[in-house]
DNA sequence: GGACCCTGACTGAACGACCAGTCAACTCTC
DNA sequence: GAGAGTTGACTGGTCGTTCAGTCAGGGTCC
């Protein structure tokens, strides 16, 4: 009835590519990464690929951050919601620790991570990407601590939350590479528990 | 005078090859390593490298693993030379911090881990070797932390060694890779004071 | 309403660059 | 002269990118 923008915006295309694009990148590794996969994973011919895209190159760069940006935006959403910080913590933790909840694709999730990692090694675009996704996510974290302090659920006696945050946040990426690669001794429970235990003694959310 | 093992011995083209082709993979990164490049290194021809190694990947897979596996054994006959553990705690987080350092190339080490969890996620056979490298870098921290136990350095209280060290490497590795990644608020310098901060508060290393 | 044209999504064959791996020949040393 | 070490031209395959062409839908004009 009303006036469509587009004449059949039935599917979007672009979008179809990047999420084709980055489950490719997470199954076969970004440098085994094909053209012709990504083709096959939408079912389509090589060439709209390209009709799309301006080259492999920026197709692939932006598929990297993609899948992490809708994650991000999921989680931040999901959250504001609850009402306890403990919650939020805990939450916060579950969702960083790689294949503990079987229902997200965190190990994906991560398995994109190291990939980004590798490319901003030696594209400084990739790099300001990287350093804008990890700072939102360390903030979100740091946004946890405060709003315990707030309702008082956490202490306020411990350090500046933003430190706490970013220490919290670099010690989960570490055990989250171990976990992910399939670590004997660093099993995601393992993994859960410790952030756990951590959060009581630096942050001091009592998990009762 | 002695029995020479081989005829001409004067270089061994096997290890020369591997310096050759971390150097290329730090340079340029594992996907965009060429035989070519190594070769150039080397001051060889392309064939050669094929008549010392079976192939290009097998070549890589031994080259991501060397560089790390020299440093290792430098740095735990560093260590052991120490008489204090306060002094051997700090040299360890010296050592890991990306480009504090200018005269060891810690970025560079730094680089090689990153390509070694990429392939490690689909290489079951690096990933053992991961693992087993990073094992040993634990242990190594965990001694320090007993050496301290044992002089009187260190509190005794604190929770076990192993918890310790592996929290500690984690939070390392998490923050390295910002550093590495040339993080606008992430110095190598905020890394050292940071880990110096959280060793006192952990371990109870009072850094006087 | 039907003939016509236009647009743009889409195809897939073809091109060309790149590169791992091969191999026949050459060299140097014992 | 035998054999290990070394060369570098060559091959075969892979893959990003290009492009000429197909086709479906919709708008326009009579």
């Amino acid at each position: 009835m009303t006036t469509k923008t587009r004449q059949k915006p039935q599917r979007d295309r672009h979008q179809e590519i990047l999420e084709a694009a980055s489950r490719v990148i997470t199954d076969r590794g970004l440098a085994e990464t094909r053209i012709q996969d990504i083709a096959e994973v939408c079912g389509v011919s090589p060439g709209l690929i390209l009709y799309y895209f301006e080259s492999k190159d920026r197709l692939l760069a932006e598929a990297l951050t993609f899948a992490n940006d809708q994650f991000y935006l999921r989680t931040a959403r999901e959250l504001r919601k609850m009402p306890s910080a403990k919650d939020r913590l805990s939450r916060v933790i579950e969702l960083s620790v790689p294949g503990l909840l079987p229902e997200y694709d965190l190990l994906d999730e991560w398995a994109l991570w190291l990939e980004i990692w590798v490319r901003a090694l030696r594209d400084p675009e990739m790099a300001k990407e990287r350093e804008m996704l990890d700072r939102r996510w360390v903030q979100s974290i740091a946004e946890v601590i405060r709003y315990g302090r707030q309702t008082g659920e956490f202490p306020t006696d411990a350090p500046d939350a933003d430190d706490l945050a970013m220490q919290f946040g670099a010690m989960m990426d570490g055990l989250a590479i171990q976990v992910m690669l399939n670590d004997t001794v660093m099993t995601p429970q393992r993994m859960f528990d410790i952030c756990t235990d951590v959060a009581r003694r630096l942050i001091g959310s009592t998990s009762d």
